[in-house]
RNA sequence: CAGGGUGUAGCGCAGCUUGGUAGCGCACGUGCCUUGGGCGCACGAGGUCGUGAGUUCGAAUCUCACCACCCUGACCA
């Protein structure tokens, strides 16, 4: 491809309304152009970058047995409210009448309609196990839909849906899709973590999230150097410590805590570690009776979990501030267990906690000295809190790190939850009717591209990975408008490089060296050949990796088979 | 949805306090010049100042309403 007959639209500046770095870069590099918020045209460039990612995952769902189709945007309601999620699924669901004032809905996952595919098609055993995936776009009307394509409302999914007549079915597909998206990362060229994750609200048992690694992404990670224990830290379980509670030592007294609000406010205050404190954090319960959670002062409340209580109203609530006011007759940041009648939940930290510190339900006190059941009943116990790097590994092999990612695929087994509702029977062996058991398999795609340049960047611009790179090559003339030899070995490099099967991009602008370069390093071809007239003088070119600070000094005659090398190598 | 912020040329911004008919940089067009890191000079094109209503002789500027976009939203115990 020539720069001259391509569409690149680059800027110097990145439009205010991007934030994070990969939102930034796609403007400039003019990847994508919004159209509306959470909303994106998809220019001639990133496209390529996008069909290059979606060309591997296709390849990849094929080789893993999964069959391609194409189902609808559009869908009617009715399959909807047959599933029960046209009440359940809320404001994000767009919902749209046609003429006739029909109900339909832009789809934002296909359960129902392949649901509603499969039921009239598959009738027998001898049908299954299926795996059914497209690569389309979807439609989630996201609360705050942010950083670009990364939170898109409008995005493209490759979604994919197993039909299996029992559960040991499933799990052969579930693994086979868990190493078929492992391969996909890998080859994108993608620093990636599948971590063990929440069902959330698609529901169902087994489930694995993968993330593209990044400091900056939106979840965190907790995995274990020592072995392969990886989870969402929504999910990731915090051990009880191994240690025995101690036995209590010091009194309980009571401090004046002038001003006191928060941890750290007390810490300060009373010159102690946060690791000596306990917060008392007061949500809504079931019985609609406030419930006081105890979790140490530097750790932070999981909401995920304390929403699995069963005490705990879901969705999880904290109580206002004029509940506890009458409730406590104290401002929360002054709140403890001492004298509470309701009930009263502990982190497995807490329980294991002896002569601390806590709120004395009264402005400005606290109690130093406290102990568990010398002071206040025993409470009941619970994991309610998010693992922090250095505690134990749930697997018992060393402890916990915490990472950044940003999540690019995730696997359910969602067992019969919706083959059940929506009625995907099947005659087994034996001619008895039996419900099926689903999986389902997701990978952001848009997303992908988002969080491969948030992985992949620097004060330049993009560095693309080889395999999702828009061209694989820049090629790049110096003087080519006045140096014949320039124009004219640069033409046939263009050639035999094509010919080779190397995607090239010919900066034929004849703009300045400057402006060249740093478009090509903008838009984050990962190689860089420049031929200038001083090189030619020599007989060689230059070449220069992406990532390298570096360029290299290359005998013209062998400039293919040296870019083939770095481009097949490495 | 709640809180905060911003809307002026394709992009980044100034002008608004104190009302008098819009400007800078980049990008764009033409010409000259230049060719190993966003070069220089000259000329030029491009704006319903988010929308509507109001105040005023006069509104980008003041008032009101609306719209759009961006940021923050358990971590507070």
């Amino acid at each position: 491809m020539r720069v001259s007959r391509f569409y690149l639209s680059t800027l110097k500046e990145a439009p205010a309304e991007a934030e994070v770095v990969s939102h930034q870069l796609m403007l400039r590099a003019g990847l994508v152009k919004r159209l509306t918020s959470g909303v994106y045209t998809w220019m001639p460039l990133g496209l390529r970058v996008l069909r290059k990612v979606e060309a591997i995952v296709r390849e990849e769902m094929n080789a893993s047995g999964a069959i391609e189709l194409l189902m609808p945007a559009v869908q009617p309601a009715e399959l909807w409210q047959e599933s029960g999620r046209w009440e359940q699924y809320g404001p994000e669901l767009l919902r749209l009448k046609d003429r006739h004032q029909r109900d339909f809905c832009f789809g934002p996952t296909h359960e129902e309609v392949v649901s509603d595919v499969v039921r009239r098609e598959v009738k027998s055993y001898r049908q299954l196990p299926l795996n059914l995936y497209q690569i389309q776009a979807k439609f989630r009307d996201e609360i705050r839909p942010r950083f670009g394509v990364m939170r898109a409302r409008e995005f493209i999914m490759k979604d994919a849906y197993s039909f299996h007549a029992d559960k040991a079915s499933l799990d052969e597909t579930y693994r086979e899709m868990y190493d078929c998206y492992s391969r996909i990362f890998t080859r994108l060229g993608l620093k990636f973590r599948a971590v063990a994750a929440d069902t959330g609200a698609i529901g169902g048992t087994g489930s694995h999230e993968f993330h593209v690694l990044a400091d900056s992404g939106e979840d965190a990670i907790a995995y274990c150097p020592a072995s392969d224990y990886a989870a969402n830290i929504e999910l990731a379980e915090a051990v009880a410590p191994a240690a025995p509670r101690p036995a209590a030592r010091a009194a309980l007294e009571r401090a004046h805590t002038p001003g006191v609000r928060t941890i750290a406010d007390l810490c300060a205050f009373l010159k102690i570690p946060a690791q000596r404190t306990v917060k008392a954090v007061v949500v809504d319960g079931t019985d609609g009776r406030p419930v006081l959670l105890m979790v140490r002062g530097d750790h932070e409340l999981n909401l995920v979990k304390t929403g699995k209580l069963e005490q705990v109203k879901k969705p999880v609530t904290f109580s206002s501030t004029e509940a506890i006011r009458a409730l406590f007759g104290a401002e929360p940041g002054s709140l403890g267990p001492l004298g509470f009648k309701g009930k009263v939940i502990a982190d497995r930290a807490v329980a294991a906690m002896a002569d601390f510190i806590i709120g004395a339900n009264q402005n400005d006190y606290h109690y130093t000295g406290a102990n568990v059941g010398r002071d206040f009943p025993e409470p009941a116990v619970a994991d309610i809190r998010n693992v922090v790097a250095g505690d134990a590994s749930p697997d018992g092999k060393g402890v916990l790190e915490i990472c950044r990612g940003i999540e690019v695929g995730h696997i359910f087994q969602l067992r019969t939850q919706y083959s059940s509702t929506m009625n995907l029977n099947f005659l087994d062996e034996s001619g008895t009717s039996r419900v099926m058991e689903m999986g389902c398999y997701g990978i952001g795609v848009t997303r992908i591209v988002a969080a491969a340049i948030e992985q992949n960047h620097d004060e330049r611009g993009i560095i693309f990975p080889r395999a999702m790179a828009p061209f694989e090559l820049a090629l790049v003339p110096i003087g080519m408008g006045k140096s014949a030899q320039v124009r004219e070995t640069v033409e046939r490099l263009y050639r035999d490089l094509t010919t080779a099967g190397i995607d090239v991009l010919l900066d034929d602008r004849d703009e300045r060296p400057g402006v060249a370069f740093a478009d090509m390093e903008l838009i984050g071809i990962p190689q860089r050949v420049v031929v200038g007239e001083r090189g030619l003088k020599n007989g060689s070119i230059e070449y220069q990796a992406r990532g390298s600070l570096k360029a290299e000094t290359i005998a013209l005659q062998d400039a293919v088979k040296y870019v083939k090398s770095r481009i097949c190598g490495d």
